[in-house]
DNA sequence: CCCGACCTTAACGCAACCTTAAACCGCACC
DNA sequence: GGTGCGGTTTAAGGTTGCGTTAAGGTCGGG
């Protein structure tokens, strides 16, 4: 599920250069060479975050987001040419969420891009509070979100991310059957599965780093998928 | 147990923006449209961290700052609309724990607010002010805030700023795992990072000079971050 | 007993990461 | 205003961990 960008601005360059650095970042990317297109395309089309020039033929900049605001919710981050500070106030106070002054480094408009998505869409395992870390404890089991570690009995076992990420899932519904595609949607964070192969790999690799006197931890649901024993 | 906010701006539409982002880290956000009204919202309710305003009607955000540092001990971040310099001595010589000059971009002030807040709360609730210079012990190594330096079984290792600020990071949570923005976040102090290889670099210097007997300090979780070991 | 689903292992390759060195930059000192 | 210094940034080449792929084995139901 990549995001959806929209970038508004009248000069063709300025699109294509954006396109190309977010398309690089696996953003899905779509254009509009002014106002009111943009307009149309927000209200239209699924958008996640717009980059919006100031100046641009027909409908400016400012005005298509206080539109934005009136109908819709989602991060801005304006295009200025000026540089000049009463730009920056108006477009703050129309909230704006961010501003990029022209010209700019293609890496640094990315950079925030990427950093308003986060924020905004708070994912990716929201770290800002440091409360995030309760411990999941299933059976003789605990898994550790702040430090990536699980612990067997107090025995410390390392995890990769993908093992991490899989053994949340596993711990967050303990009991619970997943899928092949479900597991790998949570391991990979990714939407499609080319071949299951990979995550029965990862179970065999999680299994053996879980093996102990014989106990099963994770168990195969022939013809469904995998469940993590409750006890 | 959410921090609680006070936005205190006589713009709506400046306290809006900024409880729109706050909230959305989680933060309880209480408003105060002029100096009068702040100063009763802290001496009246629990407020965890106050945002001034220094342009208000009525009572004027140093007022409110000189107030608040007779009666309360919280963490103060002061917004102005003029970025001259004299302001922002007056404002940091009356006590004002940080400085914000509008316009500003909301994923800035949101960002200082979490910094002064864990500065603030950091080790076991509020302690003496200025008295953040418990030094911070992790297995052994120790880090005193207060003169920049790091000893490692009493043999003294020198930091540069940045090395401390992500020794800082790293020790007042130790064993959790730290993105490699986190880290930028915390070391450089500033929002934006265009490239990641700097805190590559940086923890690769760290590494450097904590080297000791093969201890490793500082792991790298391949596709999530970093963390300090524990032990 | 057969076949499809699942397991396991090992080799491979690539992106993420490491390290070094040189360039750059701001700052203090002369 | 040079000049030297310490620190940060940039760049480039080397390394490696981990996910992928593939191939052969095992299990279990019909």
């Amino acid at each position: 599920m990549a995001y959806r960008i929209l970038v508004a601005d009248d000069e063709a360059e300025i699109r294509e250069v954006l396109r190309l650095y977010l398309e690089k970042e696996g953003y899905e990317v779509v254009e509009a060479a002014d106002g009111t297109e943009a307009v149309r395309m927000i209200r239209e089309e699924k958008i996640d975050l717009a980059l919006l020039d100031i100046m641009m033929p027909g409908m400016d900049g400012y005005r298509v987001l206080r539109n934005v605001r009136e109908e819709n919710n989602l991060p801005v981050i304006m295009l200025s040419a000026k540089s000049s500070d009463s730009d920056k106030i108006l477009g703050l106070d129309l909230g704006a969420d961010d501003y990029i002054t022209k010209p700019f480094v293609p890496l640094e408009a990315v950079a925030r891009v990427k950093s308003n998505l986060r924020r905004f869409y708070a994912l990716g395992a929201g770290e800002s509070r440091s409360g995030q870390g309760a411990a999941l404890q299933v059976g003789n089991l605990r898994l550790e979100p702040d430090s990536c570690l699980l612990y067997r009995n107090g025995e410390r076992i390392e995890l990769t991310s993908v093992e991490f990420r899989i053994m949340k899932l596993f711990m967050e519904n303990p009991g619970r059957v997943f899928t092949k595609q479900q597991i790998f949607e949570a391991g990979w964070e990714e939407a499609y599965m080319v071949s299951d192969n990979n995550v029965m790999v990862c179970i065999s690799k999680l299994r053996a780093k879980l093996e102990h006197e014989g106990k099963e931890y994770i168990r195969t649901i022939r013809g469904l998928g995998y469940r993590m024993e409750k006890e």
